[in-house]
DNA sequence: CTGAAAGCGCTAACAT
DNA sequence: ATGTTAGCGCTTTCAG
């Protein structure tokens, strides 16, 4: 039950009957103090069993060596892993991570934002909740000068950082993978298009169509939240079209996922007779029968790359005036699942 | 390039001339100050974008509202969901996460750990480093008397709150099922034994065996860290044997579809010829052909669990003296890979 | 090379 | 109902 107070500089000043001062320089090593000093005073620190207070040096050093992460939801594999990259450059320049989750709500975003500021965390690194449409929260960082790196989910009004995979490239390739394979109407399931990745993805696909001369049939593009229940109801629809589409480019691998086990239950043969391409590379996407096609977005690589801007922006003692888009490569997966060619 | 510094507390109260200690009351909705000023005082706030400093809040306080939450890594399907378990419970009480990934390295736990010690959380959730054999480093908490609740991989030697599940009758259940399968010889791939987990899984499968007369035969208990590779090699092993096995318990589910995928392609009929079951219940066991039987390890309701217990003796005065362990239960799902009785 | 003193922003006795 | 004052633990001028 030892409750007491933790030992603090000035325990062990008093003890060596020196300063606080002294102890604090020598526990930083700052070379004004002597080795001797020095020495006597860490061994001291290490007997009394000093615990630096981390609390007091931020409010007094005005700088907290903490990142604050906004992800829509911890749980999912894409987020996870970009956060493991995170977590790596942080944790090896010294920085702690802060994690929250939007579960995809601006309110809870908006809180999160301002909690995070509120504990003065030296940058921000967020991907915006699916009902994202307006930025003043995080305005409050950008004002104070406090970098922020936006990744994936993110808007062009933002002016900050971002971390983003070419979605139109990635709405093309998928497309034209798809016409390549011999699939002729070819429908596109999307996600909310408030968010502009989706918007862009959709970009692609329609772009890809044009380019090879198929012409677009709004009845095949579906907008929902690409959940698994989604990607069902929107297969059904698409089935009871008067022209049903041969082949489907979802925005996700859980949509595309549904609709698969949809086709087989009614005895569609896939890629035989109908074709699916997904996106993100989810691990289950590679061992499910039949394996599905889908881009590869590199999530802990795009991790390590804004852990490691966001620390530069911060070390850096002038706000770099232009705002960074790092564009990472996808890279185009093909499976069973739409793989008709040999 | 509005740099200057933030607003505070004083800055308040010298433009309304008043007292910062009224602005501070009123702004925590003290009952002591009058609905009037608090009206004043909460619209000046607004108006000058006041956002409260957490920091200097938390070192008067002596409490930061956070939590610290140690995994061997961040990017796994069950740390995850465990963590957005704590996660949630933890933000509608009120409190941050701080989430730090070991890695699996002691040293880095170390590390993280006293780290997390200088942050002055209040109270730590953790799940052991697969090298972890020392534990002083969680002695910097106990000693202080800050709450730690462990989980998952936990040791019986630690004297702190404990959220497991039963994995003994983990062991039992699954050999169990597999043997009302009518599965003849059914073997075990069992994890690393200096986890215990592991160890009482086995044991499970070991009493099942037992209790239904069934001899137990040591060639059919293989020992590996339950990789992919791992499970491919452990079940040509065991196919190699004068007596191969009609079933395999495998200790998660990565290692149990790697059999399966390799058992398919030699043409080994699956549940006919042979039974698999799993365990955690992975997001792809169910999406699989044929899909893969489990257990649910209940790793949201765990996290939830964890955060719930550590917020309580939080939030209690005075230590609880007796170490709770709770253990969740865990649901056997039958699928079609052991499934050859309707 | 070391010490004294002030202050980061907030809160809570203790006043009144 | 509000103000005064001191201090959480640390760092950093400024002085010597």
């Amino acid at each position: 039950m030892d409750n007491k107070a933790s030992v603090t500089i000035h325990d062990i000043a008093r003890e060596l009957k020196i300063s606080a001062s002294t102890v604090s320089r020598a526990l930083n090593d700052n070379p004004r103090i002597s080795k001797a000093t020095k020495d006597k005073i860490k061994e001291m620190a290490l007997k009394m069993g000093y615990q630096p207070n981390t609390i007091a040096s931020n409010l007094r050093n005005q700088k907290t060596n903490t990142i604050g992460i906004v992800v829509p939801l911890i749980n999912r594999h894409f987020f996870s892993s970009f956060i493991s990259g995170v977590e790596e450059v942080a944790s090896t320049s010294g920085y702690n991570v802060i994690i929250s989750q939007s579960n995809d709500l601006l309110e809870k975003e908006k809180q999160i934002v301002h909690s995070l500021f509120s504990n003065r965390v030296d940058g921000l690194i967020a991907s915006l909740s699916m009902q994202t449409n307006e930025f003043d929260h995080f305005q409050l960082f950008s004002k104070k000068n406090i970098p922020i790196v936006f990744f994936d989910r993110v808007v062009p009004e933002l002016e900050a950082h971002k971390i983003v995979v070419d979605d139109f490239m990635v709405g093309v390739k998928a497309t034209e993978h798809l016409i390549s394979q011999g699939y002729k109407r070819i429908a596109h399931l999307a996600g909310p298009t408030v968010l502009h990745t989706y918007r862009d993805r959709m970009a692609g696909y329609r772009s890809a169509l044009e380019k090879n001369n198929i012409p677009i049939d709004d009845s095949l593009i579906i907008f929902n939240r690409l959940t698994r229940i989604d990607g069902q109801e929107a297969i059904k629809q698409l089935l009871a079209l008067p022209h049903p589409p041969d082949a489907v480019f979802c925005g996700n691998d859980i949509s595309a996922l549904s609709m698969m086990v949809y086709l087989k239950k009614i005895g569609v043969r896939i890629p035989e007779d109908f074709g699916l391409i997904g996106f993100s590379n989810e691990p289950f996407s590679e061992v499910v029968t039949p394996s599905i096609s889908t881009l590869e977005q590199p999530a802990f690589k795009m991790g390590l790359k804004a852990g490691e801007l966001l620390i530069q922006e911060i070390e850096r003692k002038t706000r770099s005036s232009k705002h960074l888009t790092i564009t990472m490569p996808t890279e185009l997966i093909v499976r069973e699942s739409s793989n008709r060619k040999k």
